[in-house]
DNA sequence: CTGGATCCTGAACGATACTG
DNA sequence: CAGTATCGTTCAGGATCCAG
């Protein structure tokens, strides 16, 4: 790990330090197949400030969740896809989208 | 819905506010067998405050994922356990769970 | 025993402007 | 295009004491 992982109770308490935060689940879903340049991950994650888009990938990157590509062009280029790690993490999110959806449409 | 979500961009987004939080998960988790006394989860809970205990407590059961039944005795006595929503969230714990100690493991 | 009431702090998040 | 920098705000969470 290299993030600062406060103290977790448990591995749930841990799990959850790691995917929480307001973005970092829907980033690791837009991320689910594919690769996506900062500008696009901009405007998949609707509402998200640049300085709030970045700090949350780089918690990600430290994570070991996604891996970040810089192409050294002009413009520059910079693509994020999911770790194995990240990807682990998928099925889970699904389960969670699945419930969220359900739980949505019953209110 | 009984809590007030924010505003959720998507299903993702609102499953997590929904078990968000510092002690959620864990309580969820603990809960997942059994009914628990206020003074039980208390001890569970390790490093919980009475507050936090209560207040977690109240958004869960506003959210319908806890149940909370009050003993006319005296001393007090309460109990609380997971409604079959709450239930539906066991699996996708234990996921986490399972992630996590793996993650904790590889550090 | 099961909480409620208060006060307080720090971290997360947000708005806006700027840069290599 | 892909970010930084700075400043401001909000709110979850913590400490402590009190109550039915």
């Amino acid at each position: 790990m290299k993030n600062k992982i406060k103290k977790a109770h448990c591995a749930v308490d841990y799990a959850f330090q790691r995917i929480g935060g307001k973005y970092k689940g829907r980033i690791l879903w837009i991320l689910r197949d594919g690769f996506l340049r900062y500008g696009e991950l901009k405007r998949a994650v609707v509402g998200i400030t640049p300085k709030m888009l970045t700090q949350t990938l780089k918690e990600l990157e430290a994570d070991e969740l996604i891996f970040r590509k810089v192409y050294l062009e002009v413009p520059p280029k910079v693509e994020y896809s999911l770790t194995d790690t990240g990807k682990e993490l998928i099925p889970f999110i699904s389960l969670m989208r699945t419930w969220g959806e359900k739980q949505m449409s019953s209110d």
